[in-house]
DNA sequence: AAAGAATGAGACATCCATGTCTCATGTGAG
DNA sequence: CTCACATGAGACATGGATGTCTCATTCTTT
């Protein structure tokens, strides 16, 4: 069942997006299975490493397919995005802290083909002048990124509550922290 | 000499903000020193990594002291502490992905006063009417941290020009990413 | 130049997570 | 009820990083 290897995985995420080198021990008891099973699950950490990251890759890119990037205002699209990837930003968060994952060339490359993908939204929203074009379509990918991941560790800390989350990253990120629109 | 330790400190930042879990052999090399020199500098790896996380928090403390954040305009304020942190933006990633320093009560407690710091300029900011209302204090600090630490690692990687860092962060911490202010 | 300290290189010993095994228990299907 | 199978618990071996040691070399200081 991948539901069932999809559980143990969402366990997994729970204790490495906050120790990333916490024991087998530890995540198999967050599981809910004994060190045992893990194993016979996933033959070692690595491979546990590997499929929680790939893990956090298809849902990224489903809750991309779901926000249909291509259609409609961007800016409706983005905040489209956020509502989407906003549950599983834990994931996400995972994924930023777990840099070494990117060694792999299945897991990069899977990478690369996302980023693109919003990448592409942001050109898209400044060729039509919805987002800014002082700034880059890929430092503004990068940011959103990384205030996504942001999110999932607020979240899991108890410093966001979730009902807030998906509000407070759209509008920090469309709108900035200033009031009024004032640019040096 | 203080300025000894600090250049290997500097030194396992580069190394350990990618891989936190390089081996100390790595670190060694990566400072031009041997292993033996490194274990007699700090008296082991759990050392090693406290004291990188103290000088993190050492260094943002200065930046925080340099921006002067009490005075003026909170958006200039603002603005100047982007400035300050750039620098040292990748020790502050390092202390993003090192959740486990905060075990430490002693790294704990420093951090929490500097965050304690950051949202006061947040509040007093919104008290002015400069920051929106909408987004708490508590959001804006640690999402501000959360896109200094992205500015570090995507610098360090080649993402984002040093050049271009500071501008970047400003530009979308405080504008947004829209070009024209339309709040939902 | 000579003495002292600091460093680098390498050889160990140790510890601990990991990986593998066995066996007892529990569970579900027939 | 019985058998097949999965699971949990624990023991055990292994590997690799860490910590400690020694010794030769280099640099500094006088």
């Amino acid at each position: 069942m991948a539901t069932d290897r999809d559980s143990v995985l969402e366990a997994a995420v729970g204790v490495l997006s906050r120790r990333p080198t916490a024991h087998l021990d530890e995540i198999a008891r967050a599981a809910g299975i004994s060190r045992a099973t893990l194993h016979r699950i996933f033959p070692g950490r690595e491979a546990l490493i590997r499929e929680v990251g790939a893990l956090g890759l298809r849902r990224f890119a489903a809750a991309l397919d779901t926000a249909d990037l291509e259609s409609g205002d961007p800016q409706a699209a983005l905040r489209r995005l956020v509502d989407a990837v906003v549950p599983d930003a834990a994931l996400c968060a995972f994924l930023a802290g777990e840099n070494q994952l990117f060694d792999d060339p299945g897991i990069n490359e899977l990478w690369e083909i996302q980023d693109a993908r919003v990448r592409a939204l942001f050109l898209r929203g400044q060729q039509q002048g919805v987002f800014r074009v002082e700034l880059s379509a890929g430092w503004l990918s990068e940011a959103f990124f990384d205030l996504v991941a942001g999110v999932g560790w607020a979240v899991q800390d108890g410093r966001l509550a979730p009902r807030d989350s998906a509000y407070s990253l759209a509008e920090l990120f469309l709108g900035g922290a200033l009031r009024s629109p004032e640019q040096s």
